[in-house]
DNA sequence: ACGTTGACCTATA
DNA sequence: GTATAGGCCAACG
């Protein structure tokens, strides 16, 4: 109970940092690699905290599992996300990813357990 | 301590 | 294939 108390918070941005550039990933994966895979929506919650957070958390490279900017409306801007990910390389149109499955980064399988 | 919320996911119709 | 409903768990007010 110190200070280092890592909640779900914590761990979540310990993983979304650790997300390659031009590489994107899913709130289920990351709520899967923290071993709770119904926390899906947690992930979600710790990103909106990611705000706050004063290192850099790259939110917008986690999106849901359709590929979908889900969060593109907590940015900056409207389109802010899709600027970033484009800005990575990454294909983005429709507030949706095109060829999600090439850029798909799942921790379990890059980090492992 | 309780009820609501939330950038989701899966299942069923 | 699209639409709707439910579940899920942790933080917030």
């Amino acid at each position: 109970m110190n200070k280092n108390d890592p909640g779900f918070f914590e761990q979540v941005f310990e993983v979304v940092k650790r997300i390659p550039n031009g590489r994107v990933t899913t709130y289920g994966a990351i709520a899967r690699y923290l071993g709770s895979p119904g926390s899906s929506r947690m992930v979600g919650w710790a990103m909106n905290q990611s705000h706050f957070s004063h290192e850099y958390i790259p939110a917008h490279r986690v999106v849901n599992r359709k590929g979908v900017l889900s969060g593109k409306h907590h940015f900056d801007g409207p389109d802010m996300m899709a600027e970033l990910l484009a800005n990575e390389g990454i294909e983005v149109e429709n507030d949706q990813v095109i060829d999600f499955d090439r850029y798909y980064w799942d921790p379990i399988k890059e980090l492992g357990l």
